[in-house]
DNA sequence: ATTAAAAATGAATGATATTCAGTTTTTATG
DNA sequence: CATAAAAACTGAATATCATTCATTTTTAAT
């Protein structure tokens, strides 16, 4: 429900951002970058052409807006999700998961991010490098508990493990979008943490122990 | 030295090709893609304007043609020196330092590729797609003989390898551009090559084959 | 009710991708 | 060598679209 009493215009304008980058969005993910038209963005978003300049300094900051808030969100259910999570190899696994549906779902517009660039001083100082950051630094604690846990190979440096993390998760999340199905995801994490994190060596128990958690890991696989 | 005869009008085709090809390798590479403009190009390629569009339909077109010129190179090469290199081992390691080496030197071109839709049915059926392919396809058979040998870990399915192998790479070379330094290329393929390679266990005869290898490694670490 | 500040507007501007009518170069033919 | 058809090339004209800014509308303060 609505609020009752009239919208301050602290609250107008932050609605106003929202449509605007709600349109971005949309419009992105319809047309790519470089066929998206900034009219367009200001029509769907109810407002006229030059409205859109109050808010991003150009079509390149409108990008980088909308992947700002993107990542924002993105780190707030990672961190909410891993926390719910008993055990440092459930953690992972959820991790992995959730960034391979939220990549998938965004598709379009994250493709889109390497036009901006990232190699310059600038970007190290922007709002997008710090919540990327953030982010990354969700997966690092649950990889730094893994490590000490021995769970991980030792000799695995954390910046590698990183980079093979969510490369591997990037570049699987592009062909899976265009060759195979949403249902490869559980069977390419499990992959992938098999081949990140040590085996362990199966006794009867541990046997067991697998079997349960196949079937935990199954009721909660699509859940936040 | 130049053929001395006079050149055909075929031969004219190609050099001018060649020569657009490298006009706007060069200009993508120092602006990106919405700020290189097709005049700049045709400036460099020495030809007008319009002469740019009897070579490739439009700006989008351009870089697909850059791009389908650098993967035919890239297959090459990486053919080259597979066929080169004995034991599947090196040849794999071979193949992760070329990709790095040849990504990181282009990096500012490849970030452009995004821009082009991989989504449509008509990619399928393009030149591009065919060379990555084949590009691909030099890894794949790599990956199936060392799949065979033993080497990697037979519950590893092939394309999930291949995404690993290829995603961490790529991952891993844009972190490399802007963080860290081109020798960390070694250290971070062996790393990744420890992880997918199934782990031999270290008896004494290996220990000493182990460090002989790493000295032919480092020997031919940089060269093609 | 009045007014200053803040937001919003959209027509005008500027940049640049693309087209195409006209020109030059090459090859084929006698 | 002369001629003509075909193939390449040219660059001024056009079309599209991001961006600006002088003007108008809305909001908050008194």
């Amino acid at each position: 429900m609505a609020k009752q009493y009239a919208k301050t215009r602290q609250e107008k304008v932050a609605d106003r951002e929202i449509a605007i980058l709600d349109a971005a969005v949309s419009v992105f993910d319809e047309k790519g970058y470089a066929k998206a038209s900034m009219a367009e963005i200001a029509r769907r978003a109810g407002v006229a052409d030059g409205t859109l300049y109050l808010y991003v300094k150009n079509k390149e900051d409108m990008v980088r807006s909308v992947l700002a808030r993107f990542y924002a969100q993105l780190t707030e259910t990672a961190q909410k999700g891993v926390d719910k999570r008993d055990g440092t190899k459930a953690k992972l696994k959820f991790l992995a998961r959730h960034h391979m549906r939220e990549v998938m779902a965004n598709w379009r517009v994250l493709e889109i991010a390497p036009l901006i660039d990232r190699s310059s001083e600038q970007y190290r100082q922007s709002e997008l490098y710090s919540l990327n950051r953030a982010y990354v630094s969700v997966f690092d604690r649950v990889a730094k508990a893994a490590i000490s846990e021995g769970l991980l190979r030792p000799e695995t440096e954390l910046w590698v493990l990183r980079d093979m993390f969510f490369g591997a998760m990037e570049y699987s999340a592009r062909t899976m979008m265009f060759v195979r199905r949403d249902d490869d995801i559980n069977g390419f994490v499990d992959n992938l943490l098999y081949l990140v994190l040590s085996q362990e060596k199966q006794t009867p128990e541990t046997d067991v122990l697998s079997r349960l958690e196949q079937i935990a890991d199954r009721l909660e696989a699509n859940s936040g």
